[in-house]
DNA sequence: GTCTATAGATGGATAGAC
DNA sequence: GTCTATCCATCTATAGAC
């Protein structure tokens, strides 16, 4: 408060800058190897930033997991429920179940795209669906309002269906979105013999679109 | 070998109770906890045997875990191709895409009724897929057997789809499997106030058939 | 074979100098 | 604020007594 502000804009800046470093090592490092496996060693190593940097900036290596964790998951919850109402928008409030899955389905496919940058971050919030710590854990079971605001589409668009089975094919759907991992793509690469070729987004949209919105026909 | 042979056996007897208690306990508590939460001493103490008892029988606590590993993933191999065999007897070697399935589904999701004891098995496979070691990730990725012939079974049940599009409709049905952790079923309930219930093993094998054949037949 | 004691390595976190 | 040095807890693995 007491220094000039020049100086103090340069502070923060570097201040913001080794944030950011340590914040995009331990995502990149975490999504790749799993949150045990990473090290706060390795993690500023990787930014090329102190030791004491992860204790500092974030208080501790598991406050430092949460943060990417909540950024992450809220611009993807964010992505999804802005596509969400854009497909309300164009369907007076009334999506058909393909439109209310690809809302669902694009915006973490989008990111998993081989030139996208946000490719590591959607193995991050995968690899924290089942390696999260306790914290985490209790997030992702009970928040779950804006996976609500997709149930209740879907129910609107089969009203017809049980409630119950429109839950139970949200959490199949689910299940595809997270076998989306590099390993399962590489076994997959393997049984096919190379024939299927993951690297093309909207053929893979397109083929989990048509597959999911059978399954909700049925 | 110079042992009197009763004496033998009941030394063996000790060492196979001694090696069978530590591979529950390993087996339950990596399921529950996640591999890298789980260390030697949590084992032990489990189990109600010597520290060093992992060491002396497995070699090494990574050697332990993929004893498991093998051994689960391999009683669930045979298992699901002893239903694909049968299905093929039933069918003139060309069984139709939902009784394929149904050998693909039922094995894991029978183990995973809350009233048997390959309950914990189930998670514990499923566990492997994301937090296994380098070793357990190249048997995964690489040794495709089991799966080629349900990939095989299902392009001659549908020789009318390009046969990329066949072996990516099966990683989904394999997503929708491998999403059946304890944390999934419990947002899924919370999500559902109540209305799922995982319990229901039959109900829930009709589902995810209904909902896979559909997408299958698309 | 079993068990105790401990080696040897690594990890998260922090005090204190600058 | 940054960085070094270090504390202290914890882990795997093993040597050696019994």
């Amino acid at each position: 408060m007491t220094e000039p502000v020049a100086a103090n804009d340069v502070t923060e800046t570097t201040q913001a800058a080794t944030k950011a470093a340590v914040f995009a090592a331990a995502e990149r490092l975490f999504a790749l190897h799993g949150f045990q496996n990473v090290s706060v060693r390795d993690i500023t190593a990787e930014a090329g930033v102190n030791l004491a940097s992860v204790n500092y900036h974030f208080g501790s290596k598991d406050a430092l997991l949460f943060e990417i964790f909540k950024r992450r998951t809220s611009e993807l919850n964010r992505e999804r429920a802005r596509m969400l109402h854009e497909a309300n928008d164009r369907h007076q409030g009334k999506p058909p179940v393909r439109e209310i899955l690809a809302a669902l389905f694009t915006p973490p496919l989008k990111w998993a795209s081989p030139d996208n940058d946000r490719r590591i971050s959607v193995q991050f919030i995968i690899r924290s669906r089942s390696e999260g710590t306790a914290e985490m854990r209790d997030a992702l079971v009970n928040d779950v309002s804006h996976l609500a605001r997709f149930a209740d589409a879907l129910i609107a668009a089969r009203p017809d269906l049980p409630r119950e089975i429109v839950y139970w094919r949200l959490h199949f759907c689910l299940g595809m979105v997270h076998n989306n991992r590099f390993a399962e793509f590489d076994r997959l690469h393997v049984l096919s013999d190379g024939a299927t070729r993951e690297g093309d987004t909207e053929a893979l949209l397109k083929r989990m679109l048509d597959f999911a919105e059978a399954g909700f026909l049925a």
